[in-house]
DNA sequence: CAAAATAAATTTGTATACACAGTTGCCTTT
DNA sequence: AAAGGCAACTGTGTATACAAATTTATTTTG
C-alpha cells in the first residue's frame, strides 16, 4: 500500500486539552481541509466530491466521508444527502452574526481574564504586547497576524476556564479567513494594536468591565475594516 | 435486509435553521446517541462498541462510525485511537467551568435580547412565564423543565443573531443531562422562577446590564443547586 | 506464586463492493 | 424549437472484507 501524502498537524492544536493522533488518516484528512478552508484555498461553495478527496490523499472514500462528517458539525462543510457536500457558503448576514458573537465573546473573556490573571500571565501578556510594536513599525502583516491571535489566546487562557477559551478558539478558527485580509486595509495595524493597548491598560488598572467595552469596540473595529470587503453591509456596527 | 428501528428526531431540532434529514442512518444514529447520552441513559464513561452499536440498530458499523466521529466534534464523546470511543467523562472543574461559561453567555444573550427584543416577542415570553406560574404552584416538574428551555431559548431567539443563539442551544444541550436533576432540589422550582420575574423585569424596563446580571445570577444558582448533588459522588454517573 | 512473555481473540481503521438516489443528456412529442 | 420524458451515468450511502493494533487469555520462567 503506497501512502505518499504527509499532511501537517492542525492549526488550533495549541489549545486543546487532547491533542489530535496524527497517525489516524481520517484526523490527517479532516485537519488538511480544516486548513484549507480555513486559509480560503478551498473557496466558499466548493463542491467536495468524496473520491477525488480519496484520491488527493491517497486513501480510500471511508476515512474522506468520516472527515467530512466532523467538519459538518464544526460548520465548515454543508452535507446535503445524497446530493454531495460543499464548502459553507455564509450569507452576509450570518458573517455579521459571527463577527458580533466573537466580539462578545471576547470581551466577557478579557472581562474574566482581568480578574482572574495571574502577575506572570500579566507580564508575558505584556511583553507580547510591547514586541508587537517592532512588527508594526515595519509593516510586518503576517507577523502582526500570528502576534494577534497569540495575543487574543493568551486572554483566553487567563480566564482559568477551558471550556471558555476552547469556545472562544473555535469561533475564532472559523473566522481565520476573514480576517486574513483585515489587516491589509491600510492604517489598520497601527489603530488595532492602539486598540490592544487601551486594553492592556484597562486590564492593568483591573477594571473588567472596562477591558470588555475596549475589547469589544476593537473586534467591531476589526470587523468592519473588513466591511469593504463585503458590498452592502451596514457600516455602523 | 430488515431494519427494524424507528428513531425519533433529534432534541434541539427546533432552533436548526436547516432541518436534518431523518433518512439516513448515519444521522439516525447520532441523533439517537445524542438523545441518549444527553439524557442520562448513557452513562459517561460507557464505552460504545462499534459492532455492539451497529446491530442494535440494525445497521453496518459504517454509519455507527460517522456518527460517532461527529458526537466526537460536539464533545460528547471521546475517541481514542485503535482503543474505542467512551462517553465523555468530564471532570468536576470542566463541568464548573462549562456552567460558567453558560451563565456568560447567557447574560449576553439577555442583554443583547434585551436592547432588541420586539413587542411581540416581549409579549409572548411574558405570556410564556406568566402561564409557568400554573406549572410551579402544582409542581409540575417536567412541564416546568420544558418550559424553561422555551423560555431561555425564547431569550436567544430575541438576540436576533442566529449565530449566538445556536451557540446558546448548543451549550445547553450539552449540559441537559446535569441540568435534569437539578430542579427537583426542595424549592430550586419556586426561586427559579422568580428569577425568570427579575430577568422579566429588567427586559420590561429595557435595562439589559440589569437582565444580565440577573440572569448571571439565576444561572450560577441552578449550578450550585446542582453543586451539592455531583460534589459528594464521581464513581459511575 | 507472581511476573514476564507469548499466543489467541477482539476490536478498530481502512479498503472495496454494491445498490439506489440524483443528475445529465439525448430523444421523443407537440 | 421548446418542453417533457426516458435512459445512461455519476456519485452518495451502506454493507462487507481484510489488515493491523489492542486487549485478554494462556503459558512460561524466575
Amino acid at each position: 500500500m503506497a501512502k505518499g501524502v504527509r499532511i501537517g498537524a492542525g492549526t488550533l492544536a495549541s489549545l486543546r486539552v487532547v491533542g489530535e493522533d496524527p497517525g489516524l488518516l481520517s484526523d490527517q484528512i479532516r485537519n488538511a481541509l480544516t486548513d484549507e478552508i480555513a486559509s480560503g484555498r478551498l473557496p466558499a461553495g466548493a463542491a467536495l466530491d468524496e473520491q477525488d478527496l480519496a484520491d488527493r490523499f491517497g486513501a480510500s472514500r471511508t476515512p474522506v466521508r468520516e472527515a467530512l462528517r466532523q467538519l459538518s458539525v464544526s460548520g465548515l462543510v454543508e452535507m446535503r444527502p445524497r446530493r454531495g457536500v460543499i464548502v459553507t457558503r455564509l450569507t452576509p448576514e450570518q458573517i455579521m452574526d459571527m463577527f458580533e458573537t466573537t466580539a462578545e465573546i471576547e470581551a466577557m473573556c478579557v472581562r474574566l481574564a482581568t480578574y482572574r490573571i495571574t502577575p506572570l500571565e500579566r507580564s508575558r501578556l505584556l511583553e507580547m504586547h510591547e514586541q508587537s510594536k517592532k512588527l508594526v513599525d515595519r509593516r510586518d502583516i503576517d507577523g502582526y497576524d500570528a502576534f494577534n491571535t497569540r495575543f487574543h489566546e493568551a486572554i483566553y487562557l487567563a480566564t482559568h476556564n477551558g471550556f471558555m477559551a476552547e469556545q472562544a478558539v473555535n469561533i475564532r478558527a472559523r473566522l481565520k479567513s476573514f480576517r486574513r485580509t483585515q489587516l491589509r486595509q491600510a492604517d489598520r495595524i497601527i489603530r488595532s494594536r492602539d486598540e490592544h493597548d487601551g486594553i492592556m491598560t484597562a486590564i492593568a488598572q483591573g477594571d473588567g468591565e472596562e477591558a470588555a467595552r475596549r475589547m469589544r469596540a476593537h473586534m467591531l473595529n476589526a470587523a468592519s475594516a473588513l466591511g469593504a470587503y463585503f458590498s452592502g453591509l451596514d457600516p455602523e456596527n
